[in-house]
DNA sequence: AAGGTGACCGGCC
DNA sequence: TGGCCGGCCACCT
């Protein structure tokens, strides 16, 4: 089978990586957030993307990214159904219907590294 | 090369 | 955060 993984290095996948790996334990942030800081706010829609790519990876945990509205909206991308919530719940976060309750207080704000 | 898609966000009702 | 519409940028066929 002829496998082809390219070198998909690009940098706004790579920035993408490096921000969502930085997110600490127990906390979660959006991708609005995420695009902010690699200075594409208006682009959050491709960092979504550059998740479903991180799918490849297991240094970014992607379960840790949700929407503004704290809703896991990935969650479908996830192996299972329910894993995404399991990951979250597992780090200490409470999930209600698909949801994360008081998504702010989790909300972790990234920064680009110096 | 062009068109369509997408794990979104912000503004408005 | 309740719902709808437009924008925005890179990836895929």
């Amino acid at each position: 089978m002829d496998l082809k993984m390219p070198t998909k290095n690009d940098n706004f996948f790579e920035r993408v990586y490096e921000v969502a790996r930085q997110i600490p334990y127990g906390k979660v942030t959006s991708y609005g957030a995420i695009a902010k800081v690699l200075g594409a706010a208006r682009s959050a829609r491709m960092v979504g993307w550059a998740m479903n790519a991180s799918h490849n990876l297991e240094d970014v945990p992607a379960h840790r990214v949700v929407n503004r509205s704290g809703l896991l909206t990935g969650k479908h991308h996830f192996d299972g159904t329910n894993l995404m919530q399991q990951l979250l719940e597992s780090e200490g976060i409470e999930v209600r219907e698909n949801q994360i309750v008081d998504f702010e207080k989790h909300f972790w704000m990234p920064e680009m590294k110096t």
